[in-house]
This record gives structure tokens, C-alpha cells and sequence, in this order.
RNA sequence: UGGGGCGUCGCCAAGCUGGUAAGGCACGGGAUUUUGAUUCCCGCAUUCGCAGGUUCGAGUCCUGCCGCCCCAGCCA
């Protein structure tokens, strides 16, 4: 097996064994992985899955998934059901599924009881006018004239806003906290703004929406969560967090979860504790909604799923596993630094993962014909091949060879550089399984075009006869040119060709920087056995890489292969200097 | 002199009460190999952003610099 990734202590499970260990939420670990679906999940949210529910497993408590669906109009329930696939590919199952959406009636009565606290008012300042107000990074806001209202004021206004009274953005809800605070987001951050928008959960019950500083601590707390993990953006956040779950004091107020226990949704309420880390960005790529949106909308990949998206929805359709994800999120580690880490660890770590459980199998992605001409025209006989060359388990299969054969064009070179292992003229190689054949003459076309090579094979150098364990420097794969199934190769690279897409420093854009390589597609010869591959199936393409049945294109009478990744390949390396 | 974070090997990342720099990936070398794959050995920071200081001893403590990231949505 492949080297085994250490768990490391990182700093959260430090924590969180720590809070086991004085006994601080009552020994439960209770996390969620809280995604907004208003968009496809990524490598990135990946992290943050095993994260969060790899804390809850480690230490045998629940993880939840939530949907922060607060803000309609931006979101869709078409998201939600792919985050839902993804999430289970990954290879994880929630506790307990949930939205912001089912507290609404909780964090309304929440609103109320800040308000009647006198922590909170209605606001009538405008958009604009609130950014006026607000001050800027070094300069503290000022308060806004409506700030001092009366608590039945704020009552009335409050209850009239929720009934759909007013306009929207005519009003806001915002916490009474302090308009000089350095922290920004304690300037009277806004609670609730009206948006008279159908929602895709509760319709149209509500035109007034709880912003996500309000919502998420409470929902958190509702559900009973002990550590919300989250990214380093919300570091500046926690004040507030820790501020509406301190004035709201739910574990000690029943009557503001008392709507769930109606519902049936109830859970004992936790004072839960906001930890940040930081985000997982990888090079040679993009991470952001927008932009990701964008290569989809504008036709730059063909669709949320092109195997070059860094999407789940991509990365799965490539041919990576959900083990290989998991490791190479274990392997980058967590912590508050934020970093890119090189998309080559992730490749590691599909390699490794497929390495032990891809059978092998014999394709040709640019042919070139080789006839073996000591053999008789109609010579045909069926070899038995090892599926795996360290797992037995993995058994044999029957591989037809015959006279004519296809063998990848690069492994034969008339002027070769020195080093080079494969054929040349008057050289010999031996064929995958079969033996030592010697290149006795190489047929061209008109153009100058080697089309043809004719072969000897030493028969005494096959399996099982006295000379099978001569040594020759090069073994190449071939495949049955009578017998092979033509098929449909899929060739992917990287989506960018530099390391950081995202930077524009140099006035270029990530689209500047669009890998034209990243997709080729070829016509190749596989081995029949691979005719009844089913979707998905992961094979390794012995001496070219590891490949996957296209999840949507692949079918029995149309192979599509794509190639997750390529083999470690050291003379490709050598010989590029 | 706004607030909040972060700076340990090419990329990640341990290092907690000061005791003399884990590990992974990458890389280099070697062995095995009918995949130039895999596997297996061996090597790989006298140094922890910089400069001072405390100490017998500092990545770990103190002081001062420098650099990078986040925040001025009625987004999350």
C-alpha cells in the first residue's frame, strides 16, 4: 500500500480534544458543514466537508448539513440537490439535513426580544445613507437619527415590516451596538432587511430575511452545535457571533425555540464556539463562484461538470476519488496560514489511491501498426493477464493477440536520443506478455510518414519458454489490431498554464490564461474486456495513466475513456531536460 | 497610533509549560521490476520574516521593525 498520510494534531482537534477532556459541551461534538446553495460545491468546500465531518466521526458526535438559505433570489434548489450528491460521493453522511429556513419563526422572535432588550431598532436610512453613516476603515460612523427609538416603536415597526408594509430596502433591523467600534461589524450591523421574494422553502410566508451574522450563530446554537468551523474571513465576525448568542441566551429561553418543538425540529440549544481556519486554495486553477459561474455561463468549459472544474461535480466526472480527496485534504493539513498548495499533491494522491484499486488493462491513444511477420496471417491466440501486478485478488483477464497490432507511436523512434528504452530499427523490445520482438523494417507513406513496422517475435522468449527472462531495456502495450475496440480518448490538463490564474497584476485576466491543451480528444484502440466497462470505472491504461468511463458519454457499443491523470513518467522528465 | 489574523525547507505543516528544528509532498541517489509505474532503502532547514534584549540555553519569553491576508453588502 502507499505511504500512509499521519493525522496530525492540527490546531481545531487540539480544541476540540481539549473541550472533550474538561468536559465543556457535556463531551458532545456536534459540527455542521453550512453551505449557501447558490452555486456548485468545490475542492474547496471539500475541505471544509471532511473537516467538519471528520471532527464529528473522530470523536463520535453528529455533523450536520445545513442550507444557509437565507438570502432568496441569489439561491436555488437546483444547488441543492447537486451539494447533496456531492456531499455523499465525498463519501460522508449527515446526521441530521436542515435549513436556515426552518428557524425563520425563531430568529423572528429573536429580533423581538432584542429589540424589547432595546439592542436593536428599525432603521428608515437607505442603503446609501447607512454606507454614509457607517465611517470608513480609520474613521469611527455615526449614529443614525432613527437609532433611539422607542422599544413599541420599534415593536409596531418591526411587526409591520414582517406583515409587508413597506418597500423593500425601505427599512432595516440593525443591532444597537456601537458606531465607533474598529471592528466594522460591530457599527449597528443590520438584522433583518425586506425582500419581497419568493423563498424556495417557505414561499412566499415571509418578505423579511434574516442576514447571515443573525442567522448562522442562532441556527448554529438551535441545532445544538458545539464547534462552527469556519473560514478565516469570519475571524472579525466572532465578536458579533458571540454577541447575539450571549444577548439571545437561547439554552435559557424556551420560548424562543419554541416554534421548533411545534415543528419537531427541536434540539437542546448549545452555546457553540466559532472557530476559523483558513480556506484550501490550489494553483493552476480558479476557486471563486464568480468565476466558476462565468466558464460555465460563457461556454469556457462545457458545463459544471467539465472534467478540467475543480467542482466535485468536475473532479468526479475527471475520474478522482472521493479517498483520493479526503487524503489530500488530511495532507495539506489545517491551519491559519493561508496558502495554495500545489495541484500536484492532489495528483499524488489520486495515484496513489488508484494505483491499489485500478485493474489494468491495454489501450492505444495514437497508434501506429506493427506486424509481426514470423507469424502466420491467421494466427490468433487468447493470453491470460494479471488485472493487477500486486493484487491477486484482482485476478486475470483474456487478452487476444495477434499478427497485426497497434502500438503507441511514441514508443518507436528511427533517430532515438540516448536513454531512449523502446524500439528502433533493428532494435528489440518486448511486448507486454508476449515476448522479444526485433524491428526489422519500418514502412512509410509518401509523405516520409512511418506506417508500418514488420516485426520479428523470438519465440523462445515467451512466457514460460527458456529465454522468457532475457532482459531487454523497454516493455511497450499493444493492443490486438483485429480484435480492439475503437474509442473515444479523452485527454485533460490543466484548465490555466500559470500558477496563479487569479492574479491580474500584469493587467491579464484568469481568461488570458486558458490552457488551449487542457482538452484533446483522440480516437485509440482499447482491449475488447474494456467494451464492458460500466460509467465510472476507473482502469489503469498500463505505461499511459489512469482512466475513468466517461460518467455521461460512456456507453457499451461507444467507449469514452478520460484520463483522470498521467502515470509518474521520469523519462518524460529526463527527456524534456 | 482603525480593527482582526498570519509569517518554520521548493509546497503544505508539527513544534503547547524555553533545553538544543516532527512528518508529508516535491527533489537527488541507489535496489527490485515483463508498466521508464509501483515498492524498497538513503539523502534533503547549524536554522525558524528582520533587528535587538532576557537567559547557562529561545522557533518558543520581551521590545522594535518588515512583509502578507481579511473587513467599509440591506452577500455568505
Amino acid at each position: 500500500m502507499a505511504n500512509e498520510t499521519p493525522v496530525v494534531q492540527h490546531f481545531i482537534r487540539q480544541i476540540v480534544a481539549a473541550d472533550n477532556a474538561s468536559g465543556k459541551h457535556g463531551g458532545r461534538v456536534v459540527t455542521r458543514f453550512p453551505p449557501e446553495p447558490n452555486g456548485y460545491l468545490h475542492l474547496g468546500h471539500a475541505k471544509s466537508i471532511c473537516l467538519n465531518f471528520g471532527i464529528a466521526a473522530e470523536n463520535g458526535g453528529t455533523c450536520h448539513l445545513r442550507f444557509d438559505d437565507t438570502n432568496p433570489g441569489k439561491e436555488d434548489i437546483e444547488y441543492v440537490e447537486s451539494i447533496k450528491e456531492d456531499v455523499r460521493w465525498l463519501g460522508f453522511q449527515w446526521d441530521l439535513l436542515r435549513h436556515a429556513s426552518d428557524y425563520f419563526e425563531v430568529f423572528y422572535r429573536g429580533a423581538e426580544k432584542l429589540i424589547r432588550l432595546g439592542l436593536a431598532y428599525v432603521d428608515d436610512l437607505s442603503a446609501d445613507e447607512v454606507r454614509a453613516y457607517r465611517g470608513t476603515l480609520t474613521e469611527p460612523g455615526r449614529n443614525s437619527p432613527w437609532r433611539d427609538r422607542g422599544v413599541e416603536e420599534n415593536l409596531d415597526l418591526f411587526r409591520r415590516m414582517r406583515a409587508g408594509e413597506f418597500a423593500d430596502g425601505a427599512k432595516t433591523l440593525r443591532a444597537k451596538i456601537d458606531m465607533a467600534a474598529g471592528n466594522i461589524n460591530l457599527r449597528d450591523p443590520a438584522i433583518y432587511r425586506i425582500r419581497k421574494v419568493p423563498h424556495q422553502n417557505t414561499g412566499d410566508a415571509w418578505c423579511i430575511y434574516p442576514m447571515y451574522d443573525y442567522a448562522h450563530c442562532v441556527s448554529d446554537a438551535v441545532e445544538g452545535i458545539t464547534h462552527s468551523l469556519c473560514t478565516l474571513e469570519f475571524e472579525d465576525h466572532r465578536p458579533l457571533y458571540e454577541w447575539f448568542l450571549e444577548k439571545l441566551d437561547l439554552p435559557n429561553d424556551p420560548a424562543l425555540t419554541e416554534p421548533l418543538r411545534a415543528s419537531g425540529l427541536w434540539l437542546e440549544p448549545s452555546r457553540p464556539q466559532q472557530i476559523e481556519f483558513a480556506r484550501g486554495n490550489l494553483n493552476y486553477t480558479v476557486m471563486s463562484k464568480r468565476k466558476l459561474i462565468a466558464l460555465v455561463q460563457d461556454g469556457l468549459v462545457d458545463g459544471w461538470d467539465d472534467p478540467r472544474m475543480p467542482t466535485l461535480a468536475g473532479v468526479r466526472r475527471r475520474g478522482f476519488t472521493p479517498a483520493a480527496i479526503r487524503t489530500f485534504w488530511e495532507r495539506a493539513g489545517i491551519s491559519k496560514q493561508n496558502s495554495v498548495i500545489d495541484v500536484g499533491v492532489l495528483e499524488g494522491c489520486v495515484r496513489e489511491d488508484l494505483d491499489a484499486r485500478a485493474p489494468r488493462r491495454m489501450a492505444v491513444i495514437d497508434p501506429l501498426k506493427l506486424v509481426i511477420a514470423n507469424l502466420p496471417e491467421d494466427h490468433e491466440e487468447t493470453l491470460a493477464f494479471p488485472n493487477h501486478p500486486k493484487d491477486e485478488s484482482f485476478g486475470t483477464r483474456a487478452v487476444p493477440f495477434s499478427r497485426e497490432l497497434w502500438i503507441e507511436r511514441e514508443d518507436f523512434m528511427e533517430a532515438p536520443p540516448k536513454g531512449f528504452h523502446r524500439l528502433v530499427p533493428g532494435g528489440e523490445v518486448r511486448l507486454r506478455g508476449v515476448g522479444i520482438v526485433r524491428c526489422e523494417e519500418v514502412a512509410k507513406d509518401a509523405a516520409g510518414t512511418v506506417a508500418e513496422l514488420r516485426c520479428t517475435l523470438d519465440a523462445d522468449t515467451r512466457p514460460g519458454m527458456p529465454g522468457a527472462e532475457r532482459k531487454v531495456k523497454g516493455t511497450i502495450h499493444w493492443v490486438s489490431a483485429r480484435h480492439a475496440l475503437p474509442a473515444e480518448i479523452r485527454l485533460y490538463d490543466r484548465l490555466f498554464n500559470v500558477a496563479d490564474p487569479d492574479d491580474d497584476s500584469d493587467g491579464k485576466t484568469y481568461r488570458d490564461h486558458l490552457n488551449p491543451e487542457s482538452k484533446r480528444i483522440l480516437r485509440g484502440y482499447v482491449e475488447p474486456s474494456l467494451g464492458e466497462a460500466a460509467p465510472e470505472a476507473h482502469f489503469q491504461f498500463e505505461r499511459l495513466g489512469y482512466f475513468v468511463a466517461d460518467r455521461r458519454d460512456h456507453a457499451p457499443g461507444r467507449p469514452v475513456f478520460n484520463r483522470t491523470v498521467t502515470l509518474r513518467d521520469t523519462w518524460a522528465k529526463l527527456a524534456k531536460g
